[in-house]
DNA sequence: CTGAAAGCGCTTACAG
DNA sequence: CTGAAAGCGCTTACAG
């Protein structure tokens, strides 16, 4: 590969002279620029977009972490906030760099990436990396709240509490005595939030709540198990699923059960994929989390945020419930 | 931020020193190391990747360009496609630079980017790209063929001949006289070969084949567009969906018109999301196009290729057809 | 086991 | 409008 050296050399001008026309950051006469021009050509010389950003000190990428299980595919939430995260960054030059490697914990090998910023979904409970890019100075913005708690950090979250108790307050409404649910694996804030906000709903109907944490798996899976495996047991109205992608596996136990959806059973699903969840037969009563746009919004958060390193700012998404067909309404 | 002179300095040895401590590319004695470890965190040293990269000239990072409109999410497709390169990318312990950016014509814009290897998705015809890449002799695969086609370029692709005519072949055993093919738009190799295929199966058969290229825009809404306002002057009796989504609008246009699937018109989509296959009603008969394992396979020769940039390799990857239940056999 | 120095390929004041 | 030189933050022979 040629370099910027050997262009100048052979259209003999000084590299800073080569660097200007690739640049313009300078104005360069119009026959100088067509010499190095056509000797750029003749040797196949393109930019070396790395020695750049080592000397301005900025990329164009906005690193994205998140973690994606080596054997399931990405769910429809991964996927729209990603689509979120893509449009936004390309709509202003960025490009984003997918990082899905698992984290060391070990601080030596953390390393500044060449990004400019970075979006991290999901972070753990007292997050180490949340410290670290604070020392290096990186810009940060979280999808899913920090925990424990710190105002001083950028995050994009939907009100999950809220969401729990809409669910609940919806189905105690709606006359529902029993339900399941099935909640996310319990190392997420969004399910301990979720289920804070089913309990506050909960609290007082004298209503019965069964309750279960995804250990880890297929989500499908998880749905069709423990359903399953409980449901002579109990006599459930209703059940509330992490995802659509349990929804789904539940689904398919009832078939296999002899359940008919909604009459003897209740289904909502808490992650939606909105082309999924209208394709399904019965389609799936869910509440829509707005992944793209939680993802576009943490994008727009960066992105301001890189311009100025000072801003700190946090952002909830509402979340909506759409009522479709899964779900039996008592009264 | 500290840099490697701070720390340098600070734990009184050269940089050197520092790197190798970090880097452990030769052996430093306990003490100093902990000496160094000790100062680095003090002032909070990290290591900086990209100036890293440009001395040891490599990043363990795989460029994916993916033209994604900006309008609409991801397709099925793409999305499984995206996971095949990541998860193996990721295995060997590579990211991912994604690049969703419209490409500048303009070679001057064009730079050799902080990645080890690019994947590319649906090279157009004459790709000017490709031969930039020789020049800059960055290791490239393509997922997609060549056109027009080029033996020396390594590239992951399915048999869409093969693909156009087996289905072709399937509807014709099946009693199928008259079939609409709503088809990619013409601009992709994929749509002059699965048409040619079809052809092929057709040709002899007497039957008739209308023919439609999608312009742009919704794939949902040209699936839908194309029946509603053409049905009613024609007799198909089966119609072929470019994509899912594709298949997803025609249905809802058969609702509208109050069509009955598979008795009245059957369907077969060409490329498919096996989840969302499996969810609509009736179920969709689809050709799989193994998505994931296209992005999979590309990102397996590439890094193979990274290590050993002479090779050249293609692979086809193979397509299936299963069998659902949107098609009708008329025998 | 460790250091001094050149090098990776750019950019950017400073000077003219 | 252009050049010479220092600098961005690392790595790596070479020498000891």
């Amino acid at each position: 590969m040629a370099t910027i050296n050997d262009v100048a050399k052979m259209a003999g001008v000084s590299k800073g002279t080569v660097s200007s026309v690739f640049s313009k950051k300078r104005p360069i006469s119009t026959e100088v620029t067509e010499r190095v021009l056509a000797v750029a050509k003749e040797l196949s010389y393109f930019p070396n977009h790395i020695a750049r950003s080592l000397a301005i000190k900025k990329t164009m990428i906005v690193g994205l972490k998140i973690p994606i299980s080596r054997e399931h595919a990405m769910s429809g939430f991964e996927v729209q906030l990603i689509n979120g995260v893509i449009r936004e960054c390309s709509k202003r030059g960025y490009r984003v760099l997918l990082d899905t490697l698992p984290e060391h914990d070990d601080p030596i090998h953390f390393a500044v990436d060449p990004v400019d910023g970075v979006i991290m979904l999901n972070p753990r409970t007292q997050d180490p990396r949340i410290d670290r890019y604070k020392l290096m100075q990186t810009p940060l913005v979280l999808i899913g709240r920090p925990d424990p708690m710190d105002e001083t950090v950028c995050y994009i979250d939907n009100d999950n509490v809220k969401i729990g108790n809409q669910v609940g307050q919806y189905l105690l409404e709606n006359g529902h005595t029993s339900i399941l649910f099935l909640n996310a694996s319990s190392d997420m804030t969004v399910a301990a939030d979720r289920k804070r906000g089913l309990y506050v709903a909960f609290e007082s109907s004298g209503k019965v709540m069964h309750y279960s944490r995804k250990q880890h798996g297929n989500p499908t899976h998880y749905g069709y198990v423990s359903l399953k495996n409980s449901y002579s047991n109990h006599d459930y109205t209703a059940i509330i699923a992490d995802t659509d992608r349990v929804a789904l596996g539940a689904l398919q136990a009832t078939r296999e059960l002899g359940i008919v959806i909604p009459e003897q059973l209740s289904i909502v699903a808490l992650s939606d994929d909105p082309v999924l969840a209208q394709e399904t037969s019965p389609k799936l009563t869910s509440v829509e989390l707005s992944a793209e746009l939680l993802g576009s919004e943490a994008a727009k958060l960066l992105l301001k945020k890189i311009k100025n390193i000072g801003i700190v700012q946090q952002k909830v998404i509402d979340a909506k419930l759409i009522l479709r067909e899964s779900c039996k309404m008592y009264v």
